[in-house]
DNA sequence: GAGTGGTCTAGACCACCTA
DNA sequence: AGGTGGTCTAGACCACTCC
């Protein structure tokens, strides 16, 4: 079939492929909760006829996505919205891996939660206003016991209404996210540094007070690009590494 | 019969879709050198023919090979082997950045280079054995004059005859790896840990004995995801950080 | 104008899953 | 057996580059 929408805007000054016009139509479904985590989507040919455009296209569209871990496809069973809480996407933004043996998550314990007022950093991650509302949350993360990171979140109020009353934060706050608020992460930049412990995180760490700590400045973002978390980790790397694949 | 547990699904006997095939010989004229840094590949079209499958069989392959830096495609122009003095190329695997204003490359100094027999920790990186024969370069890097890092690289000595006789090593050794073994460097894993400063680095960096530094540890692999050089950074990362994507 | 890669379509067959 | 995604082919038209 040929698409009897406009099919050559060349006119336009945003010119757009059109498979890439069909991912940006499918992702918003994503974003509106059409589709939810989990779901099955309707299959490509299902979708060709829907959007009046070929199986390949489609095809073109939903590879990209998968791609990017939107989705995930099974051959014979269909394609299905990525769920935050499979292992593959957990370990997609958590990078630290023991020097010797197994990726494991670790447990947090909340050390402080509330609202606050945006620092100029923190406003710049997150492009809203210097002073604007914000949550803050800080953890105390360990593994099999041990201390091995303090982390302290900062969420831009407007995008998690009602964050303030939550009794209890979940260790995988992605999945939390999704659940209340329908916002996925689908990317996220991050930045790293050597500094020495400060006093307050190396007695929350249990270490000395300039003891080398890795610093992780995470911006996380969602389906639309859009900055939603900024995440501050300090990490014990004595036993630890951060690991990165360069391609 | 008996299913057993969750298999891959690529794990039948040698069975690889025609894609892979195409792109597994297209590799291996990179790797042999019949394709040169910067040179044209036949067209499409051409490479069908050869291969005896359809222009959109081979157009995956080249795709694919694209998407992991080994080709740069320009429409109009043709299909080109990638090569390593493109800043393109040169930023995928230096991701160490300003905290204000633009990434620019560091200078080097060496000031050791020989050959040596492999730690532990340097065979088993490199996949040699121990004791076997490297070569060993420590390198100086500067920013505008500012020493910043100083780095140890390793490399298998059979890999690369002849090394030691290099009167000059150049800034991006890279390229040099291309010229004159005809090793490309396609990948790379990199760890990262905070360290104290050792005495030794501190003198050559002009830094404080026990200030955090950014250990970075690369190893480096060719076409064929062979490891081919180990490589172990030590940064000042008071005015930098470490710069990553993950999607 | 000729040649290249980029997009889009259409249809075939295969491997896999569920029922 | 019927539906799904995965692969492969063939041909059309477009945008870009070079001559």
């Amino acid at each position: 079939m040929t698409p009897d929408t406009d099919k050559s805007p060349a006119d336009e000054i945003g010119f757009k492929p059109l498979y890439a016009q069909v991912r940006d139509r499918l992702v918003r479904r994503l974003v509106d909760g059409t589709w939810a985590p989990g779901m099955p989507l309707p299959s490509e040919m299902e979708l060709a006829r829907q959007l009046n455009v070929s199986q390949g296209t489609v095809r073109k569209a939903l590879d990209s996505m998968t791609a990017d871990n939107m989705l995930i496809r099974r051959q014979g069973r269909g394609t299905f919205v990525a769920e935050p809480e499979e292992s593959r996407i957990l370990f997609q933004f958590y990078r630290l891996v023991p020097d010797v043996g197994i990726a494991s998550f670790p447990d947090s314990r909340v050390i402080s939660h509330g609202s606050a007022r945006a620092t100029k950093a923190e406003a710049t991650a997150l492009g809203i206003e210097e002073g604007g509302d914000v949550w803050r949350i800080e953890r105390i993360r360990s593994l099999a016991g041990q201390p091995m990171l303090v982390e302290t979140i900062t969420l831009p109020a407007d995008r998690f209404p009602g964050f303030g009353e939550l009794t209890e934060i979940p260790n995988n706050v992605y999945r939390l996210y999704s659940e209340r608020w329908g916002i996925t992460i689908a990317s996220a930049g991050e930045r790293l540094k050597a500094i020495a412990a400060s006093g307050r995180d190396a007695r929350k760490l249990g270490c000395e007070k300039g003891e080398p700590l890795l610093l992780i400045s995470r911006v996380a973002r969602d389906l639309e690009d859009r900055p939603v978390e900024l995440r501050w980790s300090r990490c014990i790397s004595r036993d630890l590494h951060y690991s990165v694949n360069l391609r």
